[in-house]
DNA sequence: AAACGGACCAACCGCTCACAG
DNA sequence: ACTGTGAGCGGTTGGTCCGTT
């Protein structure tokens, strides 16, 4: 913003370094040792700003430099890192003696991110891509009531609601008929691929303090009776093949299809004209049993993270 | 052979932080 | 407490290489 680089204050020469250059800082700092870089260049007789030449002998001249490929082993460290720190560079780049900062920083832009994408792995949270049609998916389960706001206001996904709407899909042999290739590609090892397990991990929300009673009557379990009624009534009210596909599908799970999943979208998009969407996400007072659920979460939420 | 585009990498730029005066 | 300066960091840019058309 304002600051001249230094570069500009005097004419300094830019771009790449000669060998010439990096043979005089070289020799400079092995004799003389590194002291103020903003001195460095007039004294090893340099038209390099010191911010330059400290870039280069950290950079590319420092003895103690790794050259050559990153090992497996270092691009899985790397990952790790990242996972852990983000993109403080600097700080992974303590943890690999040899390697720079912009050296891991070139890496990660270039390769690393790459291919956790291709397996399916954001390379930003490290928790799998929830893809196009996962994302209809959890769209369709927000419509129907399935969120909430956290403390900080932001809207969450109900877990007590997604719970049971993972539940609804499984109990109708929906995963068992769900076409492989909507599936993450390239992660075999990541169990949380496809449409239903790619939803947030359920297993840690606690469900002890809920009676019988309460869950039953919780929005989620209201919410997946009226998706699949929906489902029913639409077909009955409509002859259009899209309404016979999904009461097909209802009614008779063992032959549903990938173009089945089509046309159960449709639903939802019926849904999202339903005026009741509008106040669910605006005001749960009205709505005691999303509130439950509501509470409920707010109780847990620590332990429920997407 | 030339043109083009993507990948890679070195270097630059702007910002923040720490510290001395 | 304030200001100026240097060091360090992360984002971005621009040049080069290489494969493809």
């Amino acid at each position: 913003m304002g600051r001249h680089s230094c570069s500009v204050k005097q004419k300094m020469r830019k771009g790449l370094w000669s060998p010439e250059e990096d043979e005089k800082l070289y020799n400079y700092i092995t004799r003389f040792g590194v002291g103020c870089w903003s001195s460095v260049p007039k004294l090893a007789g340099l038209q390099r700003c010191g911010k330059s030449c400290r870039l280069r002998w950290i950079n590319y001249l420092r003895p103690d430099l790794k050259r050559g490929m990153f090992s497996q082993e270092e691009e899985d460290l790397i990952i790790n890192l990242h996972e852990a720190l983000g993109n403080r560079w600097a700080k992974i780049a303590a943890q690999l003696p040899g390697r720079t900062d912009n050296e891991i920083k070139n890496l990660w832009n270039s390769s690393l991110k790459k291919k956790l994408m291709k397996q399916g792995i954001d390379p930003n949270t490290h928790k799998p891509i929830i893809g196009e049609n996962e994302k209809e998916c959890m769209d369709s389960a927000l419509l129907l009531g399935g969120q909430i706001q956290d403390s900080r206001e932001n809207l969450v996904y109900d877990p007590l609601f997604l719970s049971e709407f993972q539940a609804a899909f499984d109990h109708s042999n929906f995963m068992n008929h769900f076409p492989q290739n909507l599936k993450i590609e390239g992660n075999p090892n990541n169990p949380n691929c496809g449409l239903i397990n790619s939803m947030p991990n359920l297993t840690k929300f606690n469900h002890q303090n809920i009676t019988d009673t309460h869950y039953c009557e919780s929005s989620a379990s209201k919410l997946s009776g009226f998706m699949m009624n929906e489902a029913k009534e639409s077909s009955s009210n409509s002859s259009n093949t899209t309404s016979i596909a999904i009461n097909n599908m209802v009614e008779n799970p063992s032959t549903f299809s990938w173009d089945d999943v089509n046309k159960f979208e449709s639903v939802f998009q019926f849904n999202k004209a339903n005026p009741w969407q509008e106040e669910s996400s605006e005001d749960y007072s009205n709505f005691p049993l999303t509130s439950l659920s509501q509470e409920l979460t707010r109780a847990h939420l620590d332990d429920f993270q997407i």
